[in-house]
DNA sequence: TTGACAGCCAACTGGTTGGTTGGCTAGCGT
DNA sequence: ACGCTAGCCAACCAACCAGTTGGCTGTCAA
């Protein structure tokens, strides 16, 4: 057989340029052939490595996520901290944030998939770490403000078009929006101690 | 010819269908000849109507979007409040928030499409309505505002599995997700006037 | 009455696509 | 030295799919 890295190569090679394919066209609008041609190996490895497309972009996906995760901190003590290293995270990796909204909308209204046990774990010790840092006990409040935060670290990668539609294009001013959501994000954990499960706060002046 | 509302009602089905097509697929895993048949039509009538299948994906947003701004005032005197009027007409119409996120992922790089003039005079006006409800000027900071309450509206409709992992669902955990986005909404808004364009204000407690 | 045309459809087309097959090669154990 | 096998590839295949064609029908204007 060829020398052993050479296979681990392959598999990367093909790993990393079904990461640009996917996140460019999702998974129905991918094309295998293009796949393996951008990796530079044959269309058959994909399934003597990977099994068929479908497992290929759920190997990606994970792949993705194991990076991610080795790379953000929990949000630990300062939460709009978190918030601003998230939102720096997926700026500097769009392809991410594309690949996973591909994901959210291939898998509609099915149960938990088999191993999705490590995303929940995960969660939970965001979450965990979260309560901490605001000084609560985890429950289903802080897990509402951790898919908040989460949330709006996404927004500005994940709508780039409404960005522009709706605050421009000017350099420097994806930043500013960046920076905007973190200011936003301080500004209503500051309020009333970060509780906020029920019941309106005071609003603005009309 | 055949009674003109006939040739109405083709498209009429047609678009409906198309709607749900798109929803359930985007562009690329659509499938003309579901569209047609759902709509219980023949396949060239989609050619004859819209011209290709882009172009019907078109005319779905284009639908979709009157709509929701014919539902939807405009922000006005209580931002709060808008942000969950918004929240609950996705959450209400989830087919709506997918096409969007088709169309989001489809478009890329992309500079001002001809046709978006529409929706840019659209964001215009909630903005110019966000700034009087917050008694200031329309502005850069104003335009952020509203993009951010923008996503935060979408957010729970957006990424259901990932509201499924982090809060669990339990039922009526949606809509007590939605609300704490209100809340959360609310904190931010009720903090230094509704003012939070740079610097960090306050954080919580560690 | 008639002819022209818009709306509609069944059947067709040819390029594309995910997936397979059979054979070749190089490294490993013996 | 040598056969066995894992890894790889070129060529192939059948299903699929967006878009087209040519003909039929009912309506309206003249």
């Amino acid at each position: 057989m060829p020398p052993k890295d050479s296979t681990s190569a392959t598999r990367a090679a093909l790993l990393d340029a079904a990461r640009r394919e996917f996140a460019a066209h999702g998974i129905a609008g991918a094309r295998v052939d293009r796949i393996a041609e951008l990796a530079g190996v044959n269309k058959e490895r994909i399934y003597g490595h990977f099994g068929n497309k479908e497992k290929l972009f759920d190997a990606v996906i994970t792949d993705a996520l194991d990076d991610l995760t080795a790379q953000i901190a929990l949000p630990g003590a300062d939460p709009v901290d978190y918030v601003t290293r998230l939102s720096a995270y997926y700026d500097k990796h769009p392809e991410v944030v594309r690949l996973l909204m591909w994901e959210a909308l291939n898998y509609r209204g099915q149960e938990l998939l088999p191993g999705q046990e490590t995303r929940v774990e995960r969660c939970r010790r965001k979450n965990a770490s979260l309560a901490e840092g605001l000084g609560q006990e985890p429950s289903a409040g802080t897990a509402r403000t951790l898919f908040v935060l989460t949330g709006l670290a996404l927004l500005p990668s994940m709508l780039p078009q409404l960005a522009r539609i709706m605050v421009g294009e000017g350099d420097g001013e994806h930043e500013a929006l960046r920076e905007h959501v973190s200011a936003f994000t301080a500004a209503a954990l500051s309020t009333a101690g970060g509780r906020h499960d029920s019941g309106a706060p005071p609003l603005p002046p009309s």
